[in-house]
DNA sequence: GGTGCAACTATACACGTGTGCAGAAATGTG
DNA sequence: CACATTTCTGCACACGTGTATAGTTGCACC
């Protein structure tokens, strides 16, 4: 992400002596997500055990990272990117149902439940490490919230509801489920319907709040 | 925590052979806590390190506690019941002002600016470290939610307002509050009453919404 | 005063860590 | 083929870590 990331790579394809690499960026990312779990935060995985797990030479990294915390920051935008492509997928999928909440809800819980630990990153690992590593992660929360809000713009008009601020909203409801999330991603699979109902009528809550608010607000206006 | 913590130490008194100690179990909490911040969390603090703060020799903490889990514990169960305590009295001191949310939420906040950090540690370290360090954290905040649920409970009788699920309510603002609380700790000063207003009108979304949901099923059910 | 006992210190070991440096391996160009 | 160039490896260093072992200090009782 230093100057012209998604340009140079493929289509240039400059003469380029000496070796090829024998891993690539890619290959060191995923052999991190090998090694993150419920008991291994990202912030502390070790640059010899990165290796060790990739296969290669602690020093090979330096190659592909300048830093520790750029591995982290790129693991961090993967698993963003991935989970806004998963939820998104299962929004537009219930675009036409009003129960818009439950479905994506059902897939938020359903991707926790599996082992697939890109939701792990993203759920635990927003308030440890260093800097650049809580920002990217509040950034890729800020990315899910902008979606969130234009969802619930586009759902508030077609039910003809009100919305009494926006942004607020989605921000209230992607906190509240990253957070409910990540406290349930260690919990026994059998409280996992428990958990999604918990998670429903929480929004739900939110939701309805958000409308008589702007009804309050509305008929003040008009008084 | 373990047996029967303040029973014994002050009254008691055991004749007790040996030496004195030199130190006690919570100077070492006490130096420990001088260690974290906002780059430095309770889990990755060494023996040896709040050994030297302490002005100890490493071993000697083991006089105190078996495991650095333990140390983690207590610092934990320290921040929860004094942060319980300061809430409190805020939620006492204006229970019958109606405002419960707004003082509630200007005390946490003004709390969270102040570098404390007792709030700092139950606000991050939620979901990383051992299983033993998670649940002390999550036993401090289901403590949070239960007095809070009452206070809901409280509060909607007084006000007859309906109140749809009170310990989902009460978790719901807890969890957000936290939540939001941990993504603001180490924003410029500036933001904080910016800050405490999205807060509060987050909550008074979740309100709104129990009151609203409640009145929803009441009416179907007299339907 | 002597003895027992608990709290504490000193020293040492093995291990994992990040990183610096020299050299080997593998590719391209002349 | 030799050469340059780039990637990657091997080795070494200093450092911080947890903890085992042995020794020291200070208090309370006989």
């Amino acid at each position: 992400m230093s100057s012209t990331p998604s340009f140079a790579s493929p289509p240039v394809q400059v003469p380029a002596p000496g070796r090829k690499p024998v891993i690539a960026r890619e290959d060191i990312v995923a052999a991190a997500l090998k090694l993150v779990g419920p008991h291994r935060s990202v912030s502390s995985l070790s640059l010899r055990e990165v290796a060790r797990e990739a296969g290669i030479a602690p020093n090979s990294i330096y190659r592909h990272f300048h830093d520790m915390d750029e591995l982290a920051v790129a693991l961090i935008e993967l698993a963003g990117s991935s989970l806004r492509d998963i939820i998104g997928s299962a929004r537009s999928r219930a675009r036409t149902d009003a129960s818009v909440v439950r479905s994506s809800i059902e897939v938020f819980v359903a991707q926790l439940r599996s082992d697939d630990r890109l939701l792990h990153i993203l759920l635990r690992e927003g308030n440890v490490g260093s800097d650049a590593f809580k920002q990217a992660v509040e950034r890729q929360l800020t990315f899910f919230e902008q979606e969130l809000t234009l969802d619930l713009i586009r759902l508030a008009k077609a039910e003809r509801t009100g919305l009494y601020e926006p942004e607020l909203t989605a921000r209230a409801i992607t906190r509240l489920v990253f957070a409910i999330g990540a406290t349930a991603m260690d919990l026994p699979a059998n409280k996992q319907t428990e958990l999604t109902d918990q998670l429903i009528q929480m929004v739900r809550m939110i939701v309805a709040g958000t409308q008589t608010l702007a009804a309050m607000e509305r008929s003040q206006v008009a008084r």
